[in-house]
DNA sequence: ATGGAGACCTTTTTT
DNA sequence: AGGTCTCCAT
């Protein structure tokens, strides 16, 4: 192929070498920005012009973006066809598949359902409400990450019940009943016919475990195993990477020690700095030239995590110029704060004429984005923020989860449980109490009573039965459909005949919920429309012929999904704003590290042992490292928290930073002790030093934004008076023009560039789009 | 069975 | 501060 030479051409030594390291186990520890994604992807793209077989290789990786990112470069590189055999995806959603191709040998069936940590913490309150316990000793959160990290070091209920040090530990917490909510916990999963999260990747190792074949199976198929971010891997996965490369061993893992930031979630760092033990004869490659940052930004971070007593020795180095030093600032409050940051990036953007995607702020908890997002606001900058409450765990979108769950497998009690009386239908909570008494006296689910009442001489009233028999029938005569009708149509019919709709538009205050179910429909429209993924059969390897877009298909898609990825909302010239967890294998030009203050960041959980510290620096490291030109690092001498104003000191971490890579200037302070300024002071120092509009300019813009709520007035235009270029006004988010119109009659869309929202696609038999006279 | 007022809890990070 | 959960009145 032609891109062979290109392929390995615009690598440097190291680079290269790990790309041509094919056959035995390779560790890469990637220095951040040394080109890792890179590595990787240009390595699935050398094999493949090696003819090695696409179907026989696997990547993994930690999180949906990082896995889309990989296959679009792999795409890029070796096309569309050989790329799209690879197998590439999360933990979760690669074994997920091939738990429900082998899912009878486990008990479950090919329908098995994924609870997510929603349903998994309502069904630990269910039981814990069950067996009469205080819901606030045993809080489901609580006892979930203790079933949690259970199930990832491959504990199942009974290993919990005979552990006598884990018994103890709960005891002497105070919560000796744990093992026993664990037990009902997963005869509840199975009994559903679902699995958690944790479930996925703990019976893959089952299957690996106990069927032979199935192991023997995958061993052959996935000759060649890739693993991205190898520092974060739990127990259950470093074994079920461990088991399918016992044969081959042609397993190549990157990460970066410095970069391990999960551990809270069960992620070992031993199992990256253990993998020469594993694998004695394992070539080990560094990348430590830094391609992103300049040298002051780099120098400042090595000198951090040298602090640090566990890590694997590197000398990460950049050639990139020395750059500007590190900006340090310190603020009365948090708004201040939000403040400085808000103006720092406006002035930039009138200087420099830089965009917004240039910047992003990161912060170590989501509740510091309010404050920030109300600066951003007053200055008019488009931002956008990750993470927070996902499009998928809105309290509208499960519930229209739910009832496609339920048609799907009618088992799944979480599911049953949201939505038999959403919306009311007159089955209340009484109801449903006596339903879980006769499943438990009965020995059967939930399902076969709601579905067969006099059957087990269920205790209620004739009108209730009936309501249970209809709810029953409706939801039997959209499982018929599955096969039949498509995910979009389906979906849509199961949306209006139970109400839902109807629901959303009686409650006016409920738009939002309305457009973000609309917003769901789309996307299943789109579905429906899209090019099937593969055309694999994964099982076999076959090519598959006829693919049909069915309801269970979408679910697949987008179960193991949290927001970002299917967020169709335009994200070019946004601020960015996310947790500096989310923004691992990220980078920008101008970064904002906002919070850097004792007990915030480090966080005052992580105080208690070197190890958790030391997570919290690694941290910090992260955070340094996403910036390309311009580290600002920022600190309030108060902030709200738990709404009272909290004191604050500076973090530990900024006495890490050696003074030359700091900003003398602008820094205000002194040695270790930072002194405050006065509240006006610092409003003169930042508008002088920065250049920013004076106040009055503020004023006006905060007027102009009021006005523009002002001027909702007029009648909405009907739907074919809408076209392409004209300008019109939307309730919720303001002004903007019409870029382009989708569909005909009643399912006509129109693509809307808002001026301070971005753009976004509206269906207009709902958006009451308003022609401003 | 439903809805509203007040108590209460949160804030680490995610598949 | 804000969202969720619980309890009480209807």
């Amino acid at each position: 192929m032609s891109n062979f030479n290109s392929i390995l051409q615009s690598l440097n030594d190291p680079q290269r070498e790990a790309v041509q390291h094919i056959d035995g186990p390779l560790m890469v520890i990637a220095g951040a920005g040394s080109g890792k994604t890179r590595v990787l992807t240009h390595r699935v793209a050398y094999m493949l012009e090696q003819k090695i077989n696409p179907y026989s290789i696997l990547a993994l990786t930690f999180t949906n973006k990082a896995a889309k990112e990989m296959k679009e470069r792999v795409v890029q590189l070796v096309g569309d066809s050989l790329a799209k055999a690879v197998m590439m995806g999360t933990f979760h959603s690669v074994f997920y598949k091939i738990i429900r191709i082998e899912a009878e040998k486990l008990g479950f069936t090919r329908n098995v359902t994924v609870y997510d940590t929603d349903d998994s913490k309502s069904l630990i309150r269910n039981i814990v409400k069950e067996m009469d316990l205080d819901p606030k000793i045993y809080s489901a959160s609580i006892i979930l990450n203790r079933i949690s990290s259970a199930k990832s070091n491959l504990l199942n209920h009974e290993d919990y019940a005979a552990n006598p040090e884990i018994l103890a530990m709960d005891g002497d917490s105070g919560r000796p009943f744990i093992s026993d909510i664990f037990m009902r916990y997963n005869i509840r999963l199975k009994q559903s016919d679902a699995m958690d999260f944790d479930d996925l990747l703990y019976w893959m190792n089952v299957l690996l475990r106990d069927f032979p074949d199935v192991l023997y199976k995958y061993q052959q198929r996935f000759q060649y195993v890739l693993v991205d971010e190898y520092q974060d891997t739990n127990f259950a996965q470093y074994m079920i990477v461990k088991k399918l490369v016992a044969v081959y061993r042609n397993l190549c893992i990157v990460g970066d020690d410095a970069q391990s930031i999960y551990s809270f979630r069960g992620a070992n760092i031993q199992n990256i700095l253990n993998f020469k033990r594993d694998y004695p004869e394992a070539k080990i490659i560094k990348l430590e030239q830094n391609y992103r940052s300049t040298q002051n930004i780099v120098n400042a971070a090595n000198a951090v995590i040298k602090n640090n007593k566990d890590q694997v020795y590197k000398e990460v180095w950049t050639d990139n110029d020395e750059g500007q030093k590190i900006n340090l600032f310190q603020t009365n409050s948090d708004s201040d704060e939000a403040q400085l940051i808000s103006n720092t990036i406006f002035e930039y953007k009138q200087n420099y004429h830089v965009s917004n995607d240039y910047f992003a702020v990161l912060y170590r908890t989501n509740a510091q984005s309010r404050a920030i997002e109300e600066a951003l606001i007053k200055r008019n900058i488009a931002y956008v923020v990750y993470g927070g409450t996902s499009f998928y765990s809105r309290k509208e979108i499960k519930d229209v989860l739910a009832y496609f769950r339920l048609v799907i497998n009618h088992y799944d009690e979480e599911a049953l449980r949201r939505v038999i009386n959403y919306p009311q239908r007159g089955i209340g909570a009484t109801t449903v109490e006596r339903l879980i008494v006769a499943a438990n006296q009965n020995k059967v689910r939930i399902w076969d009573i709601v579905s067969n009442p006099q059957q087990y001489n269920l205790q209620v009233n004739k009108p209730t039965q009936e309501r249970l028999q209809n709810f029953a029938i409706k939801i039997k005569s959209f499982s018929t459909q599955l096969t039949t009708v498509d995910a979009y149509e389906l979906g849509l019919s199961i949306v209006k005949s139970v109400g839902i709709i109807q629901d959303l538009n009686q409650d006016k205050s409920d738009q939002d919920r309305k457009q973000n179910v609309e917003e769901l429909l789309d996307s299943m429209k789109l579905f429906t429309e899209k090019e099937p993924e593969s055309l694999f059969n994964e099982a076999t390897g076959e090519i598959v012929e006829e693919y049909f877009p069915s309801l269970d298909q979408f679910l697949e898609s987008i179960v193991l999904l949290t927001s970002e990825e299917e967020k169709k909302e335009d994200l070019t010239d946004k601020v960015k704003l996310m947790t500096i967890h989310s923004a691992k294998g990220l980078e920008f030009e101008y970064v904002f590290l906002a919070g850097l203050e004792e007990n915030l960041f480090p966080s005052s959980l992580s105080l208690g042992s070197r190890q958790e510290l030391e997570e919290e620096r690694r941290l910090f490291y992260v955070g340094i490292t996403r910036a390309k030109k311009l580290l600002t690092i920022t600190h309030a001498a108060t902030r709200y928290r738990f709404g009272s104003l909290q004191f604050c000191e500076p973090s530990r971490f900024l006495a890490e930073i050696p003074m030359r890579y700091i900003n003398h200037t602008q820094k205000a302070s002194m040695g270790k002790g930072l002194f405050y300024r006065s509240r006006g002071e610092m409003e003169t120092q930042s508008r002088q030093s920065f250049g920013c509009p004076p106040i009055n300019q503020i004023e006006k813009n905060k007027k102009i934004i009021t006005e523009r709520k002002m001027e909702a007035v007029g009648e909405p235009a009907q739907i074919d008076e809408i076209q392409v270029n004209m300008r019109v006004y939307h309730d919720k988010f303001g002004y903007g023009v019409v870029n382009q119109l989708v569909g005909d009659g009643a399912d006509k869309k129109a693509i809307v560039l808002f001026d301070t929202v971005g753009s976004k696609t509206l269906m207009l038999k709902f958006a009451k789009l308003i022609i401003p006279k």
